[in-house]
DNA sequence: GCCGATTTGTCCGTATGTATC
DNA sequence: CGATACATACGGACAAATCGG
């Protein structure tokens, strides 16, 4: 729904660098071209790029222009992005998904999971244990904990498909920032129980807090891949000075 | 040297952030107050929190105010952030750091290497291979592949002490973007002969090209971290709609 | 439920500084 | 030196969301 101006030239220049109507290292036209090719003012122009420069899609040359140094993603089996579902990742990385649920329970957060998680004593939770398939490969196990006073009406059935389809299609929540940590940790017995890890004892662990368009945290995730199927991605950019 | 505006009261607010002079959860002042505060435009404020957003410290919301959601980093012996080097790293993480230059020699890239580098054939290269040490431990083996042409002059003795500050220092280079990707793999004999992993068999692994403010790629780097000492932190924010 | 005040979101036009060529 | 290009900053306008009376 929200078709601001910055967005649809946002998109619009993303397509183009990533169909390569503007080629690898190659300039893109200057400011004061795209604003007469949009009809906009500079400082929308100046958004748009600034949303692909993060992206890394993009790098502007003080008093040279901007250049395109976009490179398409080598694909592992399961590519990290930003905040996706799985869903929604299986459908980018273009894989069969499936997800079936080992668990679901209903619990109260007590001291020990309000030092794992952030949820205060005493707040009523969902439990969730899913595994997830890849074209019928078994390589991701989920551990999630969703805040019962705010994700309510959760069914082992919505668990199955898109928690987040839910969230944002039937209750209308925002997700809005999501804190993330990755480790490297030893395997389980339940990872070796359902995960064909070979000889590997290690999984690649990505451990992520959620929070709502209000700041509350809603979620608690535990998200455990197989090293074989797993790559994070990540673009970088150098803060000049200070810090 | 930028002191530019923006960036002053992005700094401003960020070390009230972390100082709790504004607490978890609360409001920020408004923009308005802000501009009165600071004696600038809104724009201005304005970039200063969006930058704070992107960090993950604020959250704004429509119609009410911008809420601090900042929580201080649990530490692990090495958090990776931004771009930044090890020494730097290891200054913001409060450690004592070693480097053991273990390998520096000058090769040209062939086949193989491009493949994996990106480096064209061809390409002259330092090849330098490193140990890093924690509190005297040795934790980290990093790989470094530097094109000669534009990283000219290198010498073991550099690369045992920080090579990003003889760039940037020195040679008055500018590094500009990272693209980074996070994977877990088996150890190498290498690994196993230099750094103590008691029972892992796999290592956290970044590899990382890094390219200069010419969008030339200059760096890659393959750095092989002991999984009980690394973590890596991120913040996402949802995009709305499309995507 | 309505209205007005407050607050953030988007967009515009302009001016000035700085780097490149 | 002048033209071009990006960087920073200002001030103003209107929209959209929120909240209190």
């Amino acid at each position: 729904m929200p078709k601001a101006k910055y967005d649809t030239i946002y998109k619009d220049l993303k397509e183009k660098i990533e169909t390569e109507v503007y080629a690898y290292q190659e300039m893109l036209p200057s400011e004061h071209t795209l604003i007469l090719e949009y009809g906009c003012s500079r400082n929308t122009v100046r958004r748009a790029l600034a949303e692909l420069t993060a992206d890394g899609y993009v790098q502007p040359m003080h008093g040279k222009g901007v250049r395109n140094i976009y490179r398409p993603v080598e694909q592992a089996a399961f590519t990290v992005g930003g905040i996706e579902s799985f869903k929604e990742s299986t459908i980018r990385n273009k894989r069969e998904s499936e997800t079936h649920v080992l668990q679901f329970t209903e619990i109260t957060a007590d001291e020990k999971i309000e030092k794992r998680t952030g949820f205060h004593k005493g707040t009523p939770l969902y439990y969730i244990q899913r595994l997830r398939f890849l074209n019928g490969i078994p390589l991701i196990l989920d551990h999630n904990y969703f805040s019962k006073e705010i994700v309510h009406g959760l069914t082992p059935e919505i668990a199955s498909q898109s928690v987040y389809e839910y969230l944002e299609g039937k209750l209308g929540m925002t997700i809005a920032t999501s804190k993330r940590t990755l480790t490297v940790e030893h395997v389980t017995q339940i990872d070796e129980k359902y995960i064909d890890l070979k000889d590997y004892n290690c999984m690649a662990v990505i451990t992520s807090q959620t929070f709502d368009d209000n700041g509350i945290q809603f979620e608690y995730t535990q998200s455990r891949h197989h090293p074989d199927y797993f790559r994070f991605q990540d673009v970088a950019t150098r803060k000049k000075a200070g810090l």
